[in-house]
DNA sequence: ACATTATATACGCTATAGCATATATATGAT
DNA sequence: ATCATATATATGCTATAGCGTATATAATGT
């Protein structure tokens, strides 16, 4: 992966916000990016597809649930452009947002499954 | 500027290799990337007036040169993910071959003028 | 087997990014 | 004034990104 192929991944503000929301929490599941994002669920889809197929994030299936995760084995100097970003911005509008609308949504897949 | 507007610049090869060599030298001229990354300058000046009207970067004249730098005012968010981008990447290709072709240019206005 | 929930993909469309080529502008030298 | 150098912009083009809508797939429950 070369770095300006990273930064194409990050320049659409979907994508990006949903990457800033793996980089809070781990794993999230399709259904947690459109409540949290208020995004149609395929354009949520698409854009995770897109991330997918440029190997920056990693999908594990759960019953009907798919949950996202930041690629494993990503290059270093890759998952540092993430989680630096996300120390920078996470502040930001509308990131801050994002994140107080995940960790107060209803219904959340890992909940039930605990 | 949004975040997501910043990485639409870094986006482009052409565009984060001359932002590379702008955050290396402190500040270049158009002749110099075009030395330095081999492209058209017609390419290159497009790129550079896109970065300008971004706010980007901020260009000084001087003479016939004109010289590109980061701009003053940016966020510090967004000087901060230049830099680390910077420190990050500028050992990988084709960065550290475009550093090596600048510093190794003859006729570079800057030596002129001292 | 059927319905339901969760997610993925296909399709048709529009907007825009980036390119190469050509040309314009600005400065300095003779 | 003319010319050369350095840089910027305009033009016509092609490719692709992103969208909304519709539909397909996959897993689960009854």
């Amino acid at each position: 992966m070369e770095p300006n192929q990273l930064f194409t991944i990050l320049s659409d503000a979907t994508r990006l916000r949903a990457l800033m929301l793996i980089q809070a929490e781990g794993e999230v599941c399709v259904c947690e990016f459109t409540h949290a994002l208020d995004e149609s669920q395929p354009k949520i889809s698409r854009h995770l597809a897109v991330m997918r197929e440029a190997g920056v994030v990693d999908a594990r299936r759960e019953g009907t649930w798919m949950h996202y995760r930041i690629h494993p084995e990503l290059p270093d100097w890759a998952k540092q452009t993430i989680e630096s970003t996300h120390h920078r911005i996470a502040g930001l509008s509308p990131f801050s947002a994002d994140f107080e609308k995940l960790t107060e949504m209803n219904n959340r897949p890992e909940k039930n499954c605990a």
